[in-house]
DNA sequence: TCTTAATGTTTACGTCCGTAATCGTAATGT
DNA sequence: ACATTACGATTACGGACGTAAACATTAAGA
């Protein structure tokens, strides 16, 4: 058994988060349409995909619904927890939790384009409002 | 036999990133050293810590200099090439790969304090130049 | 009613990871 | 010369992951 709602949160892993977010795109959906979006990107197998929200269950991550003889599966934790809590992890793991450190680091090695850049002071703008 | 010098490298692992981090500190050292070194944030044993060399060293990242009858290690890749990495396939992978996009998101969620805006502020400066 | 299709559950299996003990060999101390 | 030590290499082993087949149950169609 995973752990429920007392320990810390399971990792949701790489193929989960592929299920995650046909999820948080569109739900509640059935095993079937999960499996459906899901193999646009990845072409995996109902069955796969059926084993991965069984898992995504028991980590607490979907909440299913019964409709009828099946299931309709619904995600509990919210995208932005998630993307925050991985967002975090790296800031922590490789720059010292310091999140500035990790901006420096992508001005730094060109993975801010113009774009980005002049996104990023409107940003700053609207944050000082 | 891991991938050798053809097909892309192979990932490192949280625990082998640990041993990474102290050859990045300083290098060359013997398992050993690695070992003192890692101890005080992980509690591993030197076989631990010796299995972990030996995996870096089968990916490549990780180059051994005989010294006697021992070995020195050195790290490969640059820490600055595993951090970029690690931050693209965050980018990549949870805001499609747009690095304002992860900027936007910790901005949004206090993951950024004052200090750390007024310092992105200023390397905003800089690059602008 | 009997077969078939749909669906969740259980089991499977190779790989990687974390953590380490054991083995083989060579050096070193006595 | 022999025992002990220091190393690298090999093997181990449980758990997670990716991927999926087999199984059980139940609804639906013939």
């Amino acid at each position: 058994m995973s752990n429920r709602e007392d320990t810390k949160p399971d990792r949701i892993s790489e193929a989960e988060y592929a299920v995650m977010e046909v999820l948080w795109d569109k739900s509640p959906l059935t095993a079937a349409d999960v499996c459906d979006e899901v193999s646009k990107a990845r072409g995996w197998s109902l069955a796969t995909v059926k084993t991965l929200l069984g898992r995504l269950a028991n980590k607490g991550a979907v909440e299913t619904r019964p409709d009828g003889r099946r299931f309709l599966y619904s995600p509990i934790i919210a995208r932005v927890e998630y993307v925050d809590g991985e967002s975090r992890r790296l800031v922590d793991r490789l720059f010292g939790g310091r999140a500035s450190s990790l901006f420096a680091h992508l001005a730094e090695n060109e993975a801010l384009s113009d774009k980005d850049i002049s996104e990023i002071e409107a940003l700053l703008q609207e944050i000082k409002q």
